[in-house]
DNA sequence: CTCGGCATCCTAT
DNA sequence: CTAACGATAGGATGCCGAG
C-alpha cells in the first residue's frame, strides 16, 4: 500500500475574515481583521456568545464561545458584528471551488474546512509544500482572505498541522515529525480530546499528547469506553486510517433549538415555540423528501441543565401538526414547570423511503395537512424563513426595540 | 446475551 | 468570586427491558 498525501485547508478566523472582506468590498475602509472585533450575537441579549474573533481581539483574552458581555468587559472597544450566513455560504462555495480544481477527491468537513486527498500526484506536483503555498496564495489573492494548510499522511495529522501557527501558513506533520511537533502539545489540543477528556487525562497525569501516546492502553480502558480509549491512543500516535470521502452523507437528524431572552414558565408560550419549531423541522424534512420516526423535545432549565424526552412513533412523519402534537405531548410528560431558558425539537430515525410511500395510503386528512404545509413552504421560499414564523413567535424579538 | 429504545455525555464547527 | 453561554449535528455510553 502506497502512502497517502492529505491536505487539510482551514480558513483563518473564517466568519470574521469573510465579514472583513465583504465590508472592504462594499467600500468600508476599516479592515475588521486589524482591530479587536468578533462575529457574535446581539450584545443586548444576555445569551449571545462570541463566534469568531479577530487576532487583535484574542490579545485581549477573548475566547470563542464566551458571552459577548464578558468579551466587552475585557475590551470595551470590541466591534461585534452579527453573523450573516448567506454571505458565509457564498464565501465557502468560492473557497471550495478553487480547491476543487486541485483534486478529484475532496471532502467538505465544515463550512470553512476541507480535506483533500493529494495522493499519487507527485508527477504533476512534485513538491507538495510548494503546491500548498500556491493554493493558499491563490485564495488570498483572488478571494481576499487567508487560509492555513496542513500536509500529512492522514486526515488527523493534516488537521493537527493546519492548526499550528496562524494565519496564512503551510505546515507539515509527517510521521517523523510527530514526536517533535505534536507530542509536546497539551492533550487538549488533540482533535477529539475536548474539555472533559482532557481533564480526565490530566488527572491520570497524562498532560501532553506525548504522555498519551506512550500511556498504557489498559489504563485508558479503565477510564474510557473501548472506542474512545483506542481512538485516543491511536490519535496521539498520529495513526488514522479514515479515508477522504467526497459524498455528502444524508442527515441523521434535524433539530432546532431556541434560547429565550427571558426564562419561560408559561405552558402556552412553550407550545407557541414548539409550533414554530415543528414548522421549521417539518419544512426541512419535506425539503429533503424524508420523514422521521422519532421526535424528541429538548429543554434547558434555568440551572443550565439539559433534558430531553423522545419517542419513536409507529409511522414516520413530515407533517407540522403531527410533529407539534407529539412535541406537546412529550413536553407535558417531562416538564415539571421549572423555568426554561431553551426549548428545542429534534426529528431523528430518518425514513428515507417514507416520502415516496405517502400517496399509497390515501389518507385524506393527511393529504390536507400536506397541502397546508406545502402552501407554507411556498410562502417561506418566497419571502424567506421569517415570514411564517413572525406571525406566531414574538419571543424571538422580545426585548428588541425599534422593530415595527 | 443481544438488540432496540431512550437519556445523557462528549465533541466539533 | 464564580459562572456566565449558541445552534446544530454525530457518535459513544450506559441502562433497562424484551425476546
Amino acid at each position: 500500500m502506497s502512502d497517502r498525501l492529505i491536505f487539510h485547508v482551514d480558513v483563518n478566523s473564517a466568519f470574521l475574515s469573510w465579514e472583513a472582506v465583504d465590508r472592504l468590498c462594499n467600500g468600508e475602509t476599516l479592515d475588521l481583521r486589524t482591530v479587536p472585533s468578533c462575529v457574535g450575537g446581539d450584545p443586548e441579549r444576555r445569551t449571545s456568545i462570541v463566534s469568531t474573533k479577530s487576532i487583535p481581539a484574542k490579545k485581549y483574552g477573548i475566547e470563542t464561545g464566551e458571552p459577548v458581555a464578558t468579551a466587552l468587559r475585557k475590551c470595551p472597544d470590541l466591534i461585534v458584528v452579527k453573523p450573516n450566513f448567506q454571505l458565509y455560504k457564498k464565501m465557502s462555495r468560492e473557497f471550495k471551488s478553487i480547491l476543487d480544481e486541485y483534486t478529484p477527491l475532496m471532502q467538505s468537513f465544515s463550512i470553512d474546512e476541507v480535506f483533500m486527498d493529494m495522493s499519487g500526484m507527485e508527477r504533476l506536483h512534485p513538491d507538495p509544500i510548494k503546491l500548498a503555498h500556491e493554493m493558499k496564495d491563490r485564495i488570498r489573492d483572488e478571494l481576499g482572505f487567508t487560509v492555513n494548510v496542513g500536509i500529512a499522511r492522514n486526515k488527523l495529522c493534516a488537521k493537527m498541522a493546519s492548526d499550528f501557527e496562524k494565519p496564512d501558513k503551510v505546515h507539515t506533520l509527517f510521521p517523523d515529525e510527530i514526536a517533535d511537533k505534536m507530542w509536546p502539545l497539551p492533550v487538549g489540543e488533540l482533535f477529539g480530546c475536548g474539555k472533559s477528556t482532557a481533564k480526565k487525562l490530566r488527572e491520570m497525569h497524562l498532560n501532553t499528547i506525548g504522555d498519551l501516546a506512550e500511556a498504557d492502553e489498559r489504563m485508558l480502558l479503565s477510564a474510557f469506553g473501548e472506542k474512545t480509549a483506542s481512538y485516543l491512543h491511536n490519535a496521539a500516535n498520529g495513526i488514522d486510517d479514515s479515508p477522504v470521502v467526497n459524498e455528502e452523507r444524508e442527515a441523521k437528524s434535524y433539530s432546532v433549538e431556541n434560547t429565550t431572552e427571558d426564562d419561560v414558565t408559561d405552558f402556552e408560550e412553550v407550545n407557541h415555540l414548539l409550533l414554530a419549531e415543528a414548522d421549521i423541522v417539518a419544512g426541512r424534512l419535506r425539503a429533503d423528501e424524508v420523514k422521521a420516526f422519532t421526535i424528541t423535545v429538548i429543554y434547558r432549565t434555568s440551572d443550565m441543565k439539559r433534558h430531553s424526552h423522545g419517542k419513536k412513533m409507529e409511522n414516520s412523519t413530515d407533517i407540522t401538526s403531527e410533529i407539534y402534537d407529539m412535541a406537546v405531548k412529550l413536553m407535558k410528560e417531562a416538564w415539571k414547570g421549572e423555568p426554561l431558558r431553551l426549548i428545542g425539537l429534534s426529528a431523528s430515525d430518518i425514513d428515507k423511503d417514507g416520502f415516496q410511500q405517502m400517496s399509497l395510503f390515501g389518507e385524506e386528512e393527511k393529504e390536507k395537512q400536506k397541502n397546508l404545509d406545502k402552501a407554507l413552504d411556498k410562502i417561506r421560499s418566497k419571502y424567506g424563513n421569517d415570514s411564517v414564523m413572525r406571525a406566531g413567535v414574538g419571543v424571538f424579538r422580545a426585548g428588541r426595540k425599534g422593530n415595527e
